[in-house]
DNA sequence: AGTTATGATTGGAT
DNA sequence: ATCCAATCATAACT
């Protein structure tokens, strides 16, 4: 290093071998190959001519010129230089000069302590595996605590221990790959550390590498391969996630209401038909009696509203049995019930209860009836709709699908 | 298989 | 935020 800084400024050279040869001061040792030059005596090229300093000098500046040039040969060339150059007499005096030098620069103790930040990034993902039992110690409590966890806020089905099962499968297979990509990915890191290790404790014996310095390269070798890490990490999460997604879109997997459900649905649906409009408490109430979440319930009455409105003749049937049901339920009490019968025109015979309003289908006759009595004093479907609601064909299919 | 029923989602309006 | 309307995706039915 203590070279390099005069060649800056010296353009001309071909950059291979860092230059060395436009160095003013190694001008004169570049031509130390030639067979003048050197060897006064036989071929040992040491330090013979102590009495002259000049040569001495000149055969330092050969041995620097070999190093500095070492990459530029081939491999068994460069050993063959190395070891040379290991046995040369010079050698531990060159060595103790570097350490000296390095030692002068403070360059082995700079940056000793660089704390590592702890990637942000891989922290949350460590947690978002642990807390999705894919990194953690056991199977079995994560996994199913995360399924558990996210079901209750979707919407538990009654019967969804099959798709549980299979979920827990799926995460397990995942799970199976994450750790023995972790155990490739710890492996190469740890062999590839050791293999630096190994080179470093190498070149020590030709240039002073402290122990601290080998400490520093392990970290940042461990620094570069966290990033892999952290991208196993990643797609190991998002293959959780699709998974998740996947079992937990109750869109995919949708299961019909239970009948009693869609029995209390219905009959709020239709004792409310002038304003079909849960409460939030209504809902709540709703959802708690048919297990499912408010809202579903809150899907279903908007489901319900809709279809309703848009083919009133198609629910008349349902309507009057659930308004039989609300009017039975409600005239149990009295003394001389009616006799409900479907076919009576005008069998307003539960005109008592709170909200009802029910007329008799007539089966053709569209559903002015019905309007009367939903429309008395709600008119919730009395929007401006398409004039035409009853026949649903009137738009031709436009379907580019 | 094709069709209908139905729960969920989406985009826009209020 | 809630609702409507259209639409999607699947269950259930024929």
């Amino acid at each position: 290093m203590l070279q390099q800084q005069p060649l800056a400024g010296n353009g001309p050279s071909n950059g291979r071998g860092l230059g060395m040869s436009g160095h003013p001061g190694m001008h004169a040792l570049n031509s130390a190959h030639q067979p003048s030059q050197h060897r006064s005596d036989g071929g040992e090229p040491g330090l013979e001519g102590t009495e002259n300093g000049h040569e001495t000098r000149r055969d330092i500046g050969d041995i620097l010129q070999q190093i500095m040039t070492i990459t530029d040969q081939s491999l068994d060339e460069a050993q063959a230089k190395k070891h040379a150059l290991n046995c040369h007499r010079m050698k531990p005096a060159l060595f103790s000069v570097l350490c000296e030098i390095k030692e002068k620069t403070g360059l082995s103790m700079r940056n000793t302590q660089e704390e590592e930040p702890q990637d942000p990034q891989l922290v949350r993902l460590d947690n978002m595996l642990l807390a999705e039992g894919v990194a953690g110690p056991e199977k079995g409590g994560g996994a199913a605590a995360a399924v558990s966890a996210a079901t209750s806020s979707g919407g538990m089905s009654p019967d969804s221990s099959l798709e549980h099962s299979d979920y827990k499968s799926k995460l397990s297979q995942i799970r199976s790959i994450y750790h023995t990509e972790l155990e490739k990915y710890e492996q190469a890191c740890s062999e590839f550390t050791t293999h630096v290790m190994n080179l470093l404790r190498e070149q020590s014996r030709t240039r002073p590498v402290s122990p601290r310095e080998i400490e520093r390269m392990v970290a940042i070798i461990h620094r570069k391969f966290s990033s892999i890490q952290t991208q196993l990490k990643q797609s190991t999460c998002e293959a959780v996630m699709i998974l998740r997604s996947r079992f937990l879109d109750a869109r995919r997997k949708r299961r019909n209401f239970s009948k009693q459900a869609t029995e209390v649905l219905n009959e709020y649906f239709y004792s409310h038909l002038s304003n079909p409009y849960p409460s939030e408490e209504a809902k709540e109430e709703l959802a708690k009696q048919c297990g499912i979440t408010v809202s579903q319930v809150s899907n279903w009455f908007g489901n319900k509203r809709i279809r309703y409105k848009k083919n009133i003749g198609k629910f008349q049937e349902e309507a009057n049995l659930y308004a039989m049901k609300t009017a039975l339920g409600a005239t149990q009490n009295e003394d001389s019930p009616h006799t409900p019968n479907s076919t009576g025109s005008g069998s307003f015979s539960l005109s008592g209860s709170a909200d009802l309003f029910l007329g008799v289908p007539p089966m053709n006759g569209e559903q002015a009836a019905y309007q009367m009595g939903a429309q008395a004093n709600g008119n919730w479907h009395g929007r401006n709709t398409p004039p035409s609601a009853t026949s649903p064909r009137s738009d031709h299919s436009e379907n580019s699908d």
